[in-house]
DNA sequence: CTGAAAGCGCTTACAG
DNA sequence: CTGAAAGCGCTTACAG
């Protein structure tokens, strides 16, 4: 490997002080314009190249992000991190991505910012490691109360709006029986399960109508050794480094195995909103190899806007939250503190619906 | 931001000179057991971490890589960053994607060495930047006269396997007349192209049988626009970068085109071998959507290993070259080469084969 | 065992 | 307009 010329290098060669090279390669300063030109010409022909790190020291910033998240396979983290790469590009930064997340490590990083995709692991490293660690923080977050919680950036995913627009979709083709299929357990979850019950039980005194709520649920889990590689639905779990597997689409199996449930129980749901979309894709592929129709015998609303609804056997209607949009407003946000721009604490987004194939329209004309 | 402590605090705070305080924090050369511990004890109470961009000026090594892919939403390329991200992790490393592939760019960049999934990319890179710019380089080819032709790392695909151990495949299950389904364009399309004629020729003479090889092919494009954001079917085609949309598997695309010649075509290949896994489910899906059957009458295979075969709606049977390993490997050799343990500048790789349910066994008992 | 000093490659006030 | 010098935060041969 050859040595590459330092600025000293070039100074000699040039006749001139580091300083004088200093301000032709930056255009700063006061400098001649004949000597600027003589010494950019050999710093040209010596192959000069301003060392970044160097250059990084002087300015205390590396114009690098570290993103962690549990995976870059699920649909949602692979968004999210799609967009956020990008959006880093354009502004001249780049992100790691720690799949790890292993936040002590941290320390020996050349990265000026932090980004989370998920409020609970940004609330893992804000107690551990944030303690007497300093680096701006922002995280995309579910919940609301989190922004009042802790100290750091915020973009909000709005699941008020998401699930009443799912709902509201759902009414408006006539579906009254609207169910929910969850994750037995996980925080984001119970947040959008809540806002579900209050709107139905809500719907359940407007009209009059006796619904048992309980019965449209349906809540799905899979074993521990399913689970092992899906940390991000649950960040406490340790992400096992199997070596040769980490193909494993956790929610395909959850929604899978609510298909299973769904086929024994005898609920009178026309219509259940998914936690996400994957989970909903594992559910339909598991009902229909039941024989049952969807959406002629089942509707399903699935919630994320994941790119393979184009692509997978039936289009999926869905509440869109946008990960890669996520993604890009977040890595914004941080590129903004780290800018002194002053970006806001708090930053709503919002869904919309991505109408597909999975929701039969039973209003009665 | 609270400023971080330096190694001149803590010098300060211990009333010791900086040397020792690097003595105690690395742990390294003569000091006393005694002001060693004080000093740790100090440092710790300060908060103090050494930094990490002056570690990397002292040593002029960053432990970070760059990644160059058009891409992190087609499979192969989700997978290759996949492995690669982890690998570089478990040794200490980070790795960098840049999607976009602005060579000039690197210049900036805080790496000790670059990947590249796709040789294409590869020889770009060396033609321009490269030229004059040294780091250290590996590249995972398809194309082995790459290797002779540049002084770089390779892992290599071994084509002539794949295509091989494919067509063996579907000769053992009975198949005679095997087509195959490719990119119209494409250097690597080429390469799979010809060691599948030069094998069906021989076929043609062992067995005597006169078969048409040039009606087995199946050749698709997509137009220019669909093709926007696949560049690593074309590298020369700068990646545009409409804000809106990296959703397009294009080749998803060329299957579904594929399927359209098929349909209209007379071909009597019973079973036909596509360029890849993404092409093979938009061909599947493709003549499905118009009443034909796969694999009852018409056998399809691919070649990566996706991970997504485990979800779609037809598990397919696939000559893997895993390309999760194939980033293993890429950074696994670059690093080597960083830590000077003198790997290998041909690394070859063996496919295998994965079974699923779109080969027909039509061997007559 | 410990400290003063030079060095990694750059920038930027300060003098001239 | 230009250069010598101090500084970014660290390491490491060299003296003592």
């Amino acid at each position: 490997m050859k040595k590459t010329a330092t600025r000293a290098d070039v100074a000699r060669a040039a006749g001139v002080s580091v300083a004088s090279v200093s301000r032709a390669v930056n255009n700063s300063g006061y400098i001649k314009k004949d000597t600027k030109e003589r010494i950019l010409e050999i710093a040209k022909n010596m192959g000069y190249n301003p060392n970044p790190i160097a250059l990084s020291l002087q300015s205390q910033k590396t114009r690098q992000l570290i993103l962690y998240q549990n995976d870059i396979i699920t649909s949602y983290n692979l968004q999210f991190f799609n967009g956020a790469t990008r959006a880093a590009y354009k502004r001249g930064y780049s992100i790691f991505l720690d799949i790890n997340c292993e936040f002590d490590k941290i320390r020996r990083h050349l990265v000026d910012g932090v980004i989370f995709s998920l409020e609970a692991l940004a609330e893992k490293y804000i107690n551990t490691v944030g303690v007497n660690y300093y680096l701006p923080v922002v995280v995309t977050s579910n919940d609301a109360s989190f922004s009042f919680a802790h100290p750091v950036h915020n973009v909000l995913i709005d699941n008020h709006k998401v699930v009443n627009m799912g709902i509201d979709y759902l009414m408006n083709k006539g579906h009254r029986k609207i169910g929910m299929v969850l994750q037995d357990k996980g925080k984001n979850s119970e947040i959008r399960y809540r806002i579900w019950k209050t709107r139905m039980e809500q719907y359940k005194r407007d009209s009059g109508i006796n619904i048992d709520l309980d019965e449209l649920v349906i809540r799905a889990e899979i074993s521990n050794s399913e689970n092992m590689h899906i940390g991000h639905l649950d960040p406490t779990l340790r992400l096992q480094s199997s070596d040769d597997n980490y193909t494993n689409y956790a929610s395909f199996s959850i929604g899978k195995r609510a298909a299973e449930i769904y086929l024994k129980s005898n609920t009178s749901a026309t219509a259940l909103l998914c936690f996400n979309d994957d989970i909903a894709y594992g559910f339909i592929r598991g009902v229909e190899k039941n024989g049952v129709r969807v959406p002629e015998d089942i509707s399903v609303m699935g919630i994320d806007g994941i790119y393979l609804r184009e692509w997978l056997e039936k289009k999926i209607t869905t509440v869109s939250i946008d990960p890669e949009n996520l993604g890009t407003l977040s890595t914004n946000v941080m590129i903004d503190i780290l800018e002194d721009k002053n970006p806001k604490y708090i930053n709503w987004t919002s869904p919309k619906i991505l109408e597909g194939e999975t929701v039969k329209d039973i209003t009665v004309r």
